[in-house]
DNA sequence: TTCTACATTGAGAATGATTCTAAACCAATA
DNA sequence: TATTGGTTTAGAATCATTCTCAATGTAGAA
């Protein structure tokens, strides 16, 4: 297996998320940062932000650019590479990113962080939805397609 | 039926929403501005924005200050009296409030609107939930508990 | 009712996340 | 290698929200 940190240089072959292929089937360009953000991304399950990405990819290439991770983050999701999740909390917090493709639910808590729901539990939820309701609901919307998400609930009881 | 649109004065004794009463009941002090701003989110079903409530009470009350429509919509969240419906669209988008008691879902969606599910379909999605698989989530993610929402789907196809 | 202590308000500054701008740069193709 | 149009960058701009603190108002005591 090999190092999820070595540096990558401009014959590198072997990315480990073929990153250059993905690109390529997404007809988008493949760029040292596009690369380095996704990989990045890739090698992680802690839904990072995009601050914390750029900390992690400027210890491979100093002079990257916050305005990049944006950038690069919103290719992303736009070619369905990535996901989004909005920061729920108090004030304007942090959007964090996820680039895990199996399909799996996230726990949106009130601090900011999004953790993994358990493979086992995420399905059980996911099959209990009926699918019906939801698309009558997204009819009802005028949108092509809703979804479920699970946030801390703060009532006071 | 009263009008909801009088001009209410200091000697006013019939809160439509008897918001003097609610917020003794809270320990909360009865203020001019709160008690506009309360019936103004109480008398919508449109989910405005700090922004929209503000336009609405300035009518009323001309001097009356963002800063306080935050600072009361906070205080009203805290105390169970409304909730928040955080933005989940690009960028930084408002959140929006609901001061409507009645259990009922919302529909999120990417523009940035809020609209009511209705009730049928609200309460089907909201039983075929197992509680017992929120519960066991809730508890992974170390919180008291979770809760659903609806949000636009916008993956790629 | 008047007094008092302390919570609330309001104008504007500060903050934090994200987007925009425009000039320098670089990837893909021939 | 030359060309061309997409990409990157630093910093400014934007937007929602929070903070600051002096002025004001509320609730309870006297
Ligand atoms: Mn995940
Ligand atoms: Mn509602
Ligand atoms: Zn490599
Ligand atoms: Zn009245």
């Amino acid at each position: 297996m090999v190092s999820v940190d070595h540096l990558h240089h401009d014959d590198c072959t072997h990315e480990h998320h073929d990153a250059k292929a993905i690109f390529a089937e997404q007809g988008i360009r493949c760029t040292k940062p596009r690369v380095l953000i996704y990989e990045a991304l890739c090698s992680t399950k802690s839904h990072p932000t995009a601050e914390e990405l750029h900390q992690i990819v400027k210890d491979q290439d100093a002079g990257i650019s916050l305005a990049t991770i944006y950038n690069t983050l919103e290719l992303l999701v736009d070619h369905g590479l990535a996901r989004r999740i909005a920061n729920r909390g108090q004030g304007s917090g942090a959007s964090r990113y996820d680039a895990d493709q199996a399909p799996h639910l996230h726990l949106v808590l009130n601090d900011g962080r999004v953790i993994d729901a358990p493979t086992n539990l995420s399905k059980k939820l996911t099959d209990a939805i009926p699918h019906e309701v939801l698309q009558q609901l997204a009819q009802h919307a005028g949108v092509d397609a809703l979804k479920i998400e699970i946030v801390e609930d703060t009532a006071a009881v």
